[in-house]
DNA sequence: AAAAGTGCCAACCGCCGAGTT
DNA sequence: CAACTCGGCGGTTGGCACTTT
């Protein structure tokens, strides 16, 4: 199928935006609002095109930019974000508030890819060994360390589910709900919606709560012990399952990075939660 | 002082998925 | 169901500013 050209090619601007154009395409998004990108060029009077446009907006014009160089922080964020979702910089963009993903991935290939190549080994590429390492922990701020383990162990159980679905598929078994993809079917199961759910009025309500975590947690121990093969939803391997999986991750990844770093017990401090993970490393190892 | 090299970042390009006709 | 539009995304590049030779 063909695709037709965002905009026509004759008769539109390109290269630098003039002070004249930003405050046309301001004034105008201040007055209608973004949106119809198409059709916003000619309706402010810009010889652009609407992703130009649109763009320009985006990464330069909006009022919520923040400007300035990065900070610590947030540099250390990028680097664990980036570690978890590779180069999804809409996504990572999505977590420092401010910042446009542009501006991220630049950052990144112009500071920080360069400086994981002259330090030796590779930020991007993290070892997916599960489970907090010691070094790592004390540098991190606490909801970060939360978000790493849990994309950890999804990493991982993924990665085991395939391996197992092709070592199945080779011995002409159909069962495929063995142990290593429990923290797949939790997740996809209702115990992970409620807990998906739960978090999202959370997130509604600003009310920081321990109390959805704590749960999640509580049901996920008890649905690990038991293995429970009659969890429905596995539908982790396929591609549609995955993009599934990669749109929920990325919510309770946003809505645990939005909580408050005491109200995230998850892994730490609870006895049961230590359970839980101690129940997820005996299933894993 | 000037040419060459390097770094940085705004902007462009092309692809993709979702939605619409 | 195919054709198409639109918004969004990530990769790449052009050009300016700065540094080095």
């Amino acid at each position: 199928m063909g695709r037709s050209p965002c905009c026509d090619k004759y008769g539109v601007r390109k290269g630098a935006w003039t002070p004249e154009e930003d405050q046309l395409l301001v004034q105008y998004i201040k007055k209608h609002g973004c949106g119809s990108w198409r059709t916003l060029p000619k309706n402010a009077g810009l010889l652009r095109c609407g992703k130009s446009c649109r763009l320009r907006w985006i990464n330069y014009l909006r009022p919520d930019i923040k400007r300035g160089p990065f900070t610590g922080e947030e540099e250390s964020k990028i680097i664990q974000l980036h570690g978890m979702l590779g180069n999804r910089w809409a996504a990572i963009a999505s977590h420092l508030s401010g910042r446009t993903d542009n501006e991220i991935k630049n950052y990144w290939n112009t500071h920080l890819k360069k400086r994981s190549l002259h330090s030796g080994h590779s930020l991007e590429a993290q070892e997916p060994s599960f489970g907090p390492r010691q070094s790592d922990m004390k540098s991190e701020s606490s909801s970060v360390r939360h978000v790493i383990q849990w994309e950890k162990a999804r990493v991982e159980a993924e990665k085991r589910l395939s391996m197992e679905l092709e070592t199945s598929c080779l011995n002409h078994c159909s069962k495929t709900n063995t142990h290593s993809d429990c923290f797949l079917r939790l997740w996809h199961s209702e115990v992970g919606q409620s807990f998906r759910m739960i978090t999202e009025k959370k997130a509604e309500s600003e009310s920081p709560t321990s109390q959805s975590s704590i749960a999640f947690a509580n049901l996920a121990i008890e649905q690990v012990s038991s293995c429970n093969p009659k969890l429905e939803g596995g539908t982790a391997g396929s591609d549609s399952g995955s993009h599934e999986f990669l749109d929920a991750s990325d919510s309770a990844l946003k809505l645990l990075l939005d909580m408050h770093d005491d109200s995230v017990g998850f892994f730490e401090g609870l006895e049961q939660t230590e359970n839980f993970h101690g129940h997820l490393h005996d299933r894993y190892d």
